[in-house]
DNA sequence: TTGTACGCGTTATCAA
DNA sequence: TTGATAACGCGTACAA
């Protein structure tokens, strides 16, 4: 039998609408019958049902996150940021993972209406316009994380830049032929990871008065596989790079793999530097640029928050900057 | 302006009643006024209210996941195996987070009053028996994953046996002088994953008529700073093993710091092996015990989802087996 | 086969 | 300062 506000008001010799006032911390109720309830509830052990709350403040008290969790471990750091925001704020998380099209489409078209969570973060991935209408028409505040629409405030790490850096800490040390292996390309084109770390290169070639060949540039999978097929593509090439910089530090394991197999040892033979800054960047030594993971996760949270305390404010584009991480799998050319 | 059963009733001109039998599938409803009510409801582009539901029917469709998500990538492993089970079962996944002991606690003590999750799924967690019974009581139902206790079903990696192969055969490659490497003890000693390590050693040295001299065993964090510390500690000893057993892949991966920091070979000099089983340990070509983390996560959702629907049901303890990945990090002794 | 009325546990309104 | 009562949106007996 679960005990419900009704009981408390009993026990306590007072009307529901009292208790209530005491649960809620409302203002005008005296101070003898606020400890009179208040024992009341000690006694029974009673705590409000969150859904009949729910029912009719609208509110839950939970935030949605949709997130590709599986296909990159760059996901799962987001998630992590996300997470602790989340729970220093007492707010509960209810996770979405999309593992495919369909599915994404899926949370897209129905979870607005689902009312279910508060508010939505929406972390790498792609919106269509007509998506990002629907759910800007249902009203429920959302953000979006390493991903941009015009509809939504999206946060984003400066991808163009960080490329840039990359490849002109490479042309600095002296390399000349750089391999760039980048990820697939998916929908919008107006903020594309990919393509934004492919413009960041052509930046950093161009400042240097240098030719990027065609045929240096592979596009592969985001991960371990599709890196490790590209490297191989790329050094069998008769002029082979010199250095290879990777869209993911997946795809630059994959690369350090191709690499041992080929018996090229990194970075005497081949310099290797890949983009995002996850832990096995770190144990594998190698270089990166590091993407402020956590930093985006607890800025996309507070974010949100502002949001739903002012649903009207209008979308704005927060670019953060990443930072270029030269370990041990880079140096100038033999 | 949110549409409720009323208007699709009015719209389809029939009682709410009949939407509701229609939504629920429920039987007697004449074909004809069900395709009018279809029509309605596609009309009115209306979705019931889940938490209106749940208010009825004192299910919400969700399932709550307690877990250690950032102590160890072995915890992100079993999740991935959870989240996949569940989704597939159109079940939502609330993430509750511990990252300390009261947090542990907090939710332990006030999670089951809640309702807002159907089951629970606690991950790697020690459940004192007072929060034990507490859960109990609140008769939600529960499973433990990668845990013990003797009030719940609970699915665990025989941890003895899995320590007792990688020791065996390091022994059987020769090696007589091994170092132990364990985590911290936490909680009830009759399930821990860090005592049952040891006992399956101590079974494989027993085996084997060998001795295990106590200063081989270290004791250290569950991450790659213990574990290098430790390693550390193990071959500044004068007769140094030649080989180290790493309670998990993270720490074994600290060895692997400190051996290459001391200009120790791996595994000329020294052999490694790790625990668990996790990506790292693949990219670095880690010898390990691959614990079945996904399997666990998919196993522990649908022993939950069986016992939701019996609750009456009583616990099982339940063991998966290990199995010993043999890689670059281990051969015999020079 | 269908419609009505009631109840789920809370918050908010309003009169006392 | 308080208590009674009306919502909130739905499922379900029960009556028709």
């Amino acid at each position: 039998m679960t005990t419900t506000i009704h009981d408390v008001a009993r026990i306590a010799g007072v009307g529901i609408g009292t208790v209530s006032r005491v649960i809620n911390n409302n203002p005008g109720v005296k101070p003898a019958t606020r400890t009179k309830v208040l024992s009341a509830i000690a006694q029974l052990n009673y705590r409000p049902d969150p859904i009949a709350r729910s029912m009719i403040s609208k509110r839950t008290g939970a935030i949605g996150v949709i997130v590709p969790f599986f296909t990159r471990p760059f996901n799962t750091e987001l998630l992590r940021g996300v997470e602790i925001a989340l729970t220093q704020l007492g707010k509960e998380l209810v996770l979405y993972n999309v593992m495919t099209d369909t599915q994404r489409d899926h949370y897209f078209s129905e979870l607005p209406m689902h009312r279910r969570v508060d508010g939505l973060l929406i972390l790498s991935l792609q919106i269509e316009d007509t998506f990002a209408l629907h759910i800007k028409e249902s009203g429920i505040p959302v953000i979006l994380l390493d991903a941009y629409s015009p509809f939504f405030t999206s946060l984003v790490v400066d991808n163009i830049k960080g490329a840039y850096q990359a490849v002109k800490y490479l042309i600095e040390q002296g390399h000349q032929r750089i391999g760039f292996i980048n990820g697939v390309i998916e929908g919008n084109i107006k903020f594309n990871q990919a393509n934004d770390r492919l413009i960041g290169l052509h930046r950093a070639f161009g400042e240097a008065g240098l030719l990027f060949e065609p045929e240096l540039l592979v596009t592969s999978e985001w991960d371990r596989y599709g890196g490790k097929q590209a490297a191989c593509q790329l050094l069998s090439q008769e002029k082979r790079p010199t250095a290879i910089f990777a869209a993911s530090d997946m795809q630059a394991v994959g690369v350090l793999e191709a690499a041992r197999d080929l018996n090229l040892r990194v970075p005497e033979d081949l310099s290797v530097i890949g983009f995002d800054g996850i832990e096995v960047a770190e144990l594998l030594e190698l270089s990166t640029v590091q993407q402020p993971m956590r930093q985006l996760g607890e800025l996309g949270v507070s974010k949100l928050i502002v949001l739903m305390k002012n649903p009207q404010q209008s979308p704005e584009l927060i670019r953060l900057n990443s930072t270029l991480m030269i370990r041990r799998t880079t140096r100038a050319p033999a």
